[in-house]
DNA sequence: CCTATGTAGGTGCGCGTGCAACAGTCTAAG
DNA sequence: CTTAGACTGTTGCACGCGCACCTACATAGG
């Protein structure tokens, strides 16, 4: 078959390809991996685990809920939803922003804390084996100066 | 708030958990600009997309149904409902396989390769504007380069 | 031959997600 | 003060996905 049509215009090496499927399965199998993980080790979605690490990096431990849906990736009803299960399941509380009254603020509760604390383990592991240690400390050190180039101002927060 | 429990063992630095959510916004970020372009552009699903991609490069454009989950990233379930849909759009056939009566190959139809063939300038733009030009040559070159010794012999295949 | 184990693909079901639309609120221009 | 436009979070809806389970077939071991 091989459809070669015009690779005149818009060409793409397949080695510039190869890169970009790369990327996908990598991410797949690191985010199928955690899910997995924390699944059956926490009864925690790897959804839920990102809210809950986002929250805590927080010096209040708390943040907008748009700003939240940004960081974790999720579109705003997406997280409309999530932070629902994550207050039925005590581990979140909705709060009214004081400045704006639009606003809420998604704020960590203790129980939420503790569960993040209890699952961080199991998170960081699950990185470790199935992204870091398959790079070199090298290609490690090549990929965090590339990516922190192409997002400034993001490596903060902790572990 | 800054939960900061045992950090002593099972230590992940900031830059390499900076690494890791990169590589989760960069995939969402291509994902969803292309889902959207080829959506709109050509009524087409990024993922039916992938499936018509990797039918295109095998020599009789055609793939068994669990070797092509694989490669698309998709459960063989998912698999099948996709291919429903596609079979539905007459994008995709499905046929019998001779040597195992268990086996069945999805095959590219005519209407399918054309569809692709059309699709793919929208495909291959999105992925040169939302991931190789934020990426310099250098930088480039290397993520080719180690991306590509993680997963040996899969840069085949065109475009 | 016949049985046991593994594999290929499909189905029922529940769930998480995004899009479009909506109400409430803020802000700026007249 | 009023009004137009932008923004925040939520909801109705439909859809795509994975898991668990199932049937059909293949293959090895007796």
């Amino acid at each position: 078959m091989t459809v070669t049509a015009d690779e005149s215009e818009e060409s793409v090496s397949s080695e510039e390809l190869a890169v970009w499927r790369a990327l996908q399965r990598v991410q797949a199998r690191v985010t199928r991996a955690l899910e997995a993980d924390l699944l059956v080790g926490h009864d925690l979605a790897l959804a839920s685990y990102d809210v809950l690490s986002h929250l805590a990096e927080t010096p209040e431990g708390r943040l907008r809920m748009n700003d939240l849906a940004e960081r974790v990736l999720l579109s705003r009803s997406g997280l409309t939803r999530l932070i629902d299960r994550l207050q039925r399941d005590g581990l979140v509380e909705r709060e009214a922003c004081p400045s704006d009254a639009r606003g809420l603020f998604a704020v960590l509760t203790e129980a939420g804390a503790v569960r993040l604390t209890q699952a961080r383990p199991t998170y960081l592991r699950g990185i470790r084996t199935q992204l870091l240690d398959t790079l070199g400390p090298e290609e490690l050190r090549r990929c965090a100066s590339t990516l922190n180039r192409l997002f400034p101002g993001d490596d903060s927060g902790g572990v």
